[in-house]
DNA sequence: ACGAATCGTAAGCAATGACTTACGGTAAGT
DNA sequence: ACTTACCGTAAGTCATTGCTTACGATTCGT
């Protein structure tokens, strides 16, 4: 549900590649994992991960289970990573300008 | 140097209380290590991982080195999130629109 | 010039995690 | 009803990785 279980969720190459999957929209379990290398239950397993994570929602449909990206849990990443930015560039600022300060020679 | 690498790196909470510590201005590695409760070589490994990644930037100030994190780096990660999302978001709008027009009942 | 401080690297260890196969459970088709 | 399709879970294996201790290199202080 936070941003830190959204980031270790994203970290690993293959639930990127399911995170991208499913940037078109929807999809169910069996059409993700088709073609992926790894077989439908680790894709499961991913899934379960990215879905605790806050960011993907699963709508189960009849037989299969649809799954789609959630905005909300992407914003929430997002938002740190923006706040993290803002500190960099005010750090950043910051010590050039002691630099400049600095430069009496 | 890819988002990919700074996601990883992003993903260990160690490395991101170190990222938490460099937020108000660059540090050496002693002081980063202060009180962290793991070893400064532990620290050392850490800035490595960041530095590889993009996320950091190394000045040697006589003897000390001194870390910061490097806008640009993060900002690449900003960059792949905002992509994300904006998917993220068309595919739900998609999704609920699809929706509406199956509802003939 | 000599000792202390700061830091990176190497080697080894333990824990985390990603994957597989096997199985059970529910819905759809005939 | 019975089979097939779709999916989640359990148990076990193997690689990854984060940590520690030990060591070497460079720089500052005296």
């Amino acid at each position: 549900m936070t941003y830190e279980d959204a980031i270790t969720a994203l970290a690993d190459p293959t639930r990127r590649v399911i995170i991208d999957r499913l940037r078109a929209g929807p999809l169910p379990v069996g059409a993700i994992a088709d073609g992926m290398g790894v077989s439908r239950p680790a894709v499961s397993q991913h899934l379960r991960v990215l879905s605790d994570a806050g960011l993907l929602t699963v709508t189960p449909s009849g037989n299969r289970r649809l799954y789609a990206i959630a905005p909300d849990g992407v914003d929430e990443l997002r938002r740190y990573l923006d706040t993290l930015w803002d500190d960099a560039l005010a750090a950043f600022a910051r010590a050039a300008e002691e630099k400049a300060k600095g430069n009496t020679k």
